[in-house]
DNA sequence: GCTTGACCCTCACGCGACGTGAGGCGGCAC
DNA sequence: GTGCCGCCTCACGTCGCGTGAGGGTCAAGC
């Protein structure tokens, strides 16, 4: 019997905890063969066999209770129960390639509902989106209730949303070059239409009375920055939509 | 508030239990906002809109703890936590592959390690190894101490075991076929060699001495069943292993 | 008004395989 | 003798509920 070995022992040689073997030994899964006179569990070569069998069959997947079952099973019924074993890991797995892709679903949603972040931002609207500019509109405008009701809004828009609105903003400016390419009166049916879906446009941000749009189309004309910008698409377009922002205003 | 539900409505709604609200009203993660004057918890569709939210979470696999995060993170927040879990997920993923393959792998050793079957001895010995010559066997030397050891060791032989038995058989009648159609003397140190070669095949089974032996050989002759068997395969056969069994046991 | 049955409440233990101390004894080297 | 490591036996904690026990509440039918 000098070949027994103690608790700790056998957790290094065996790659378990002691606590594991304490565990163990109080199921009965594995009583050790014997006891030294101050109560330490001392166990054999063969307690050790059957140790290397239950930490196998623990890898494998196996509860302590069917572990138990296995060591006194024949082979027959260990091959069936190794089988039932493959068979079930198998459907776990199954189920676990589905929850990746549950996941990789949640995180597209995720990506593109969430509200917009600057990178965001520059990926839709190019580098021209500065800091520059923002630091100049906030202190212009920062005071503003406008200013403020706008970045509480903008706060939620998700990459979609801000695409619509570049989108919806290109196209009324096309529309409104050609409409200066084809002479249309501002003062037309077709040139207030166009003054009013501008004001919806701007409405997105905040709330935009007449009133208010007919400021920003004199701020069209008196910033050089807007003019250009409007009139590098189509030379007239500033005053163009200044009048038709005005004429619609008046009704 | 006449739209509040209570825990048994809900718990239908979305498809989880009466105990699991209570469970996660006890943590805080979903307190309804009110009760009625019984006592009654009342979800409202706030309430319903964050628990689908926890059960969505709850179906990619997070903790309870994580869900509660989750709620209040921001959005880069949980596609970061979402990231993570995907990759945490994916390697448990392959920790299972690898499982399944482990189970396999003890499976296959399993199959081949465990004590043969019936079926085994059929496929590896032919069904020459009919019932018949079983029974007839049994009730000619059932009683014998040599027929319960040969019942003791055979009972753990592997179906390779087997089979290495099965081919060194045919290797030595061989072997032995070889030396009667070479003229060979069965008391010259090659017959003797055989005599020895066959007891060591007998004794896989039981303890065969060289008088034992000699009883084998006498048999061999006497039985017709067993002198059709060698000379089948030469002629003159069973009479030389019986001579060189002989006179191996005569050193 | 009374019963019935379905629903709700609050404890509180159970599961599975140990982890993690707390409090105390044994063994061995200095 | 003393310090340190290893061993012992309780015994509670983990995680997400399941599963009663014991008892109120509510709407409907008699």
């Amino acid at each position: 019997m000098d070949g027994a070995l103690t608790v700790g022992q056998v957790a290094d040689e065996l790659g378990v905890t002691v606590r594991t073997l304490h565990h163990y030994d109080e199921l009965g899964l594995l009583v050790p063969s014997g006891r030294s006179a101050a109560g330490y569990r001392l166990y054999t070569a063969e307690d050790l066999q059957r140790l290397s069998s239950i930490v196998l069959y623990r890898r494998l997947g196996f509860g302590l209770e069917q572990v138990g079952e296995l060591l006194v099973a024949d082979g027959a019924a260990r091959i069936e129960q190794l089988r039932r074993q493959r068979d079930e890991v198998r459907a776990r797995l199954a189920q676990m390639t589905g929850l990746v892709d549950a996941i990789e679903h949640a995180l597209e949603a995720e990506m593109t509902q969430r509200p917009a972040t600057t990178e965001d931002l520059r990926a839709i609207f190019g580098d021209g989106f500065g800091e520059e500019y923002q630091t100049e509109a906030q202190e212009r405008w920062g005071h503003t209730p406008q200013w403020e009701q706008s970045r509480q809004r903008t706060a939620h828009f998700t990459p979609g949303r801000w695409q619509e609105i570049k989108d919806e903003t290109e196209a009324l400016e096309q529309a409104a070059a050609a409409a200066v390419r084809e002479g249309v009166d501002p003062d037309s049916p077709h040139g207030r239409e166009i003054a009013e879906r501008h004001r919806e446009s701007i409405e997105v941000f905040y709330d935009c009375s007449h009133e208010f749009q007919v400021g920003l189309a004199q701020m069209y004309l008196a910033d050089p920055r807007f003019t250009a910008h409007y009139d590098e698409r189509q030379p007239g377009l500033a005053q163009w939509l200044h009048d038709a922002i005005v004429a619609n205003a008046a009704r």
